[in-house]
DNA sequence: AGTGTTAGCGCCAACGTTTGCGCAACACAA
DNA sequence: TTGTGTTGCGCAAACGTTGGCGCTAACACT
């Protein structure tokens, strides 16, 4: 009895009408294969191979091939892509990862990754980290849940604990920006020691010789680098290393203006300041206006990462520029290389040049 | 116990040991439920309702449960959200499209739009359009392929043939900044009517009389609003208005640019531009300091949507500045609401309020 | 008439999850 | 013994696609 009655629930079968868009039904029944198929009188599988553009392979008549293809433009058919990626375990899609989306640095960085993204036929889930190292791993967790391909992240943090699951799994990563020196990722990143240098030696040969260093979260490569950059260049012309000079750990606009606030009452010798980041400029930019303090009259500054209003600052100033859509192109390159042949043993990292935009925030002292 | 014998029996037919991370194998296979269930020689159902955490619902025992999670733990299971959408029916995705992520405007937008989406537990495709109507329409296509179950879009232009389509679907829809005021989708926007009526009375209250608009896309919502903000101020104050002082249409830094340079030649009269948009504002800026004109001394200047730096220029630049996040807050809200009861007719357009931040690029003159 | 070839399509089993039913098995009261 | 609950779980059918395999005609050769 109860079996009779399941069966005529299983049998229980909608007249399958074409999606009349006359009334505004609740949800218009997604058009399937399926329902191609029957009107037709043929199998899914024509329908299927037709609209995947298979007809010919599958040598599918070419009367059959446009009445399907009418059926289908008539149906307004969308083939689903959770069953195809299902099917094909192919989900066309990478993850994307960053600390904060509304940084010029990082959104270029993902407008470059969706560019390239696309142009592989690849979708993009974009998750906003706010350079929180939990949520960081979330997202990746939701990531993989989601059957992504591929993962460009750029790290907020020093410590990869969360990642090993993923390589252990084989998933294609790229970093940018932030790397592991340990972990034999490939990665992207502006060659930040380098740049460092050269605006340390800037500084230096204007005669700077008390540069305070707006450092960003320590332990990170970029700021790691940044510093190292910073000391090789006091150590070349022998100027001596001052640790109190390193002020700060953190990337953002208010770290920026506290330091430069305590710097400027606390170390009036410091003449010249050397901005981690343009956030990081943003608030010492603040800091150095609510002091009265003029560039580079008063004190100098150079900041990593250009913007466009740079040039036309008060003192417009000389910044180090970071290749950012250089560095979105190479990580998607990195990226699909992994995923168009995972047997291959992943690429070390990328080291892209930076360049110094001499601008006039930097004054000629002595 | 039991199941501690049922195990042992399993593992000496078929050893499948736990994805030992030892060799690296062409790609080790996912975990499934299925996997975990042969293994505990439950059945599939069980595994399933253990991980979804409806054990309780289902009477599920405690060392059955416990037997299951721990396993999928150590298995490291990660349930293939495809299958899950395909079979719920939901994605938790939604789909965002954006003509420019590396634009700072729609950064801040889609920054607030990745918060909230993951507020709701959902995840978000980013699409860049790339300010091309037919790059936009190929995204919305690819997101109905992939189920999104509502879209945030900031449309390029002024044809929106390609959302009937979506509407028909009863796909929820949220634009943003840029409408189609006879489509009946609910949007959100800024005031530009007000916003720039209001810069152009500051204009005209310093004694301007001749103001150039440097316009972004004609036809486009805001641009078509700030146009009738502007002429409603010379309205009031009885100016004339004068249509060629209306000029481009692109919201991009080259029409600034070039505008700019155009009018610098042709109509010395102008004594200040309003531009339409930050890029055009910072084309307006190169311009100007080709050809050596201060601001505000030899010309004044407004801009549409504020900037971080616009304080630290060299005239710090009056803006009229939009609520970026609060837009991308209220998006999706606007979203969500939509997603969460489908029968309701969608909500109207909502206008958010701009504000005037007066700087010094606006000169008394007479 | 017998055999081979080819064109044109259908069958069916996946892919990994969820869930409505329903079935044993046991407990306990009558 | 029968009846009535309860506990704990399994069956199997979806969800929409895809592709290997194989089937049936029809036609082409001997």
């Amino acid at each position: 009895m109860e079996i009779g009655a399941a069966k005529n629930k299983r049998l229980r079968r909608k007249p399958a009408a074409p999606p009349a868009a006359g009334r505004r039904g609740p949800t218009p029944p997604q058009t399937t294969l399926k329902r191609i198929a029957d009107q037709l009188k043929v199998s899914m599988s024509t329908v299927s191979r037709v609209l995947s553009g298979q007809a010919r392979r599958y040598r599918i008549s070419a009367p059959t091939e446009t009445a399907v293809s009418n059926l289908a433009r008539q149906f307004n058919f969308v083939p689903n892509q959770l069953a195809r990626g299902l099917r094909l375990k192919k989900t066309l899609t990478i993850g994307l990862v960053i600390p904060d989306v509304s940084n010029p640095f990082f959104a270029g960085i993902a407008h470059q990754v969706a560019l390239g993204a696309r142009q592989h036929g690849y979708s993009i889930l974009l998750c906003d980290s706010q350079e929180n190292l939990e949520l960081e791993a979330q997202a990746l967790g939701l990531l993989r849940h989601r059957q992504v391909e591929g993962l460009v992240l750029c790290p907020v943090g020093t410590s990869a604990a969360h990642l090993v699951d993923l390589v252990q799994a084989h998933l294609p990563i790229v970093l940018v920006d932030r790397y592991f020196p340990d972990l034999s990722l490939p990665y992207v990143a502006a060659d930040n020691l380098t740049g460092a240098r050269e605006a340390t030696e800037l500084l230096i040969s204007n005669g700077h010789r008390c540069i305070a260093c707006l450092q960003g979260v320590r332990g990170s490569s970029p700021n790691e680098f940044r510093v190292r950059g910073y000391q090789q260049a006091l150590a070349r012309h022998r100027l001596p290393v001052d640790a109190s000079l390193l002020v700060g750990d953190s990337f953002g606009e208010q770290s920026g203006y506290i330091e430069t606030k305590l710097l400027l009452r606390n170390r009036k010798d410091v003449t010249a300041l050397f901005a981690f980041s343009n956030l990081l400029a943003l608030g010492a930019l603040r800091a150095l206006a609510e002091e009265h303090r003029r560039i580079p009259d008063d004190i100098s500054i150079i900041a990593f990462d250009d913007q466009p209003y740079a040039a036309y600052l008060a003192a417009p100033m000389t910044t180090v520029s970071q290749p950012r859509s250089e560095m979105g192109d190479v990580a998607v390159k990195l990226l699909f290389d992994q995923i168009q042949s995972p047997e291959r043993e992943p690429t070390g990292g990328i080291l892209l040049p930076t360049s110094l935009i001499v601008r006039r925030s930097v004054k000629k002292i002595k």
